[in-house]
DNA sequence: TAGATTGTTAATCGATTAACAATC
DNA sequence: TAGATTGTTAATCGATTAACAATC
């Protein structure tokens, strides 16, 4: 994935959390907040999330810090949270449904209008309020109707030709559940949610952890 | 999360990269591959990837590589893949219910043992061939039924509680589904698999790349 | 004005990359 | 032995933290 902006990936990844924070806040009717305060409640440094938001400009105040509800929306707007992006669901199995009925997703401006798998049997059942249609229509689907975001539910098998079809269609964007790390075009924005990764740290630190745990005794 | 290891975690979360590869290779009847290889495969510089492999040991052989079989299995033991893990799963919505339903979690030694909800309605229900309980036999259940796990699947309104419940019980690891970041007593692991920052993210490099294709024009 | 807190530059820390001697 | 490739040290790069002048 090329990047030409200048901000890095860990300032970017850092943004949701500013956010949310910044919504609980907002929801408690908090009307300031210092980066002293942010600090405490999100646990990194005052120092930092003053350099992270100036990255985008002077959010803030001498003496008397941030305006919640202007920062919230200010990022709001950095995140692109201000429009609405239309998703399709590549594999209708327990990863697709579940993505497909997450309210969350709906709440925040992200809409599923399409979902498709290869198995016969699954093509024609009724998910939400959607029919799901055979990996063979997509291409047709995303010309009538724009997508920008793609999610990639299938096995490991089948998930690297999915993302080629989705590239081919012009979708500028891929959620990855597969555990792969697919091939595309350097201008296609890949994000991947490897569970099974996440999962193996698990495992790792709670080794690690009984480990040290045989060692104090 | 404490951790008195000298191992980054910059480190653990490229080891399960290593091992899907090199379990692919394996696959493939490879027998040795050298750094430079595993460079071009992985991605990572050949260099790091020595770097890495060195925090656990001397793995390879100079003018030889390493051999893909034997530094698969040692992988898998680093990263403790050669145990068996009981897990929990907190909330049976549609996350739970897919993590419940996924087949890879066996495969790796992850095996789930109770299902739980707040939900009257959905106490009971059967999931795979495990009946749903209620959250509050959560702390008898683990008492007989000693747990590795917790995977919280439930809204962010009750994951805290949930997670307190989780670390009553002694559950040394927990999988957080939910968009919080969890309180929890620093010997707890916690694992976020924050799907709301992760779209966020999407959204954020969307709007960049457009903004980017603009100003070329 | 005095106090507080930002924006921003400089110092530090850690992670990645380069280089090369050791050695199979 | 010559060639290849590791293990490991040193150099570089980037990200985080500290410090403080600017200013509300």
């Amino acid at each position: 994935m090329e990047r030409f902006s200048s901000i890095s990936m860990a300032v970017v990844r850092r943004l949701p959390k500013y956010h949310r924070y910044l919504g609980d806040l907002l929801n408690n009717d908090v009307r300031r907040v210092s980066s002293q305060e942010l600090s405490k409640i999100t646990g990194f440094t005052a120092s930092q999330i003053r350099q992270d938001l100036n990255c985008f400009g002077g959010f803030g105040q001498q003496g008397y810090g941030y305006n919640v509800d202007e920062l919230y929306n200010e990022i709001g707007k950095i995140l692109g949270l201000d429009r609405l992006y239309r998703t399709i669901i590549m594999g209708a199995g327990n990863v697709g449904r579940a993505i497909a009925n997450y309210t969350f997703f709906d709440k925040s401006g992200f809409k599923v209008i399409g979902i498709f798998d290869s198995n016969p049997q699954v093509v024609g059942n009724s998910i939400k309020d959607m029919t799901v249609m055979p990996f063979s229509s997509v291409e047709s689907f995303v010309q009538e109707n724009p997508v920008d975001i793609g999610v990639i539910c299938t096995p490991r098998e089948q998930s690297q030709s999915v993302a080629e079809a989705l590239v081919r269609c012009g979708v500028k964007a891929i959620w990855n559940f597969a555990p792969t790390d697919l091939k595309v075009p350097d201008s296609v924005i890949v994000e991947n949610v490897h569970l099974s990764e996440s999962l193996f740290t698990i495992s790792y630190l709670l080794k690690e952890h009984e480990e040290l745990e045989k060692k104090k005794k």
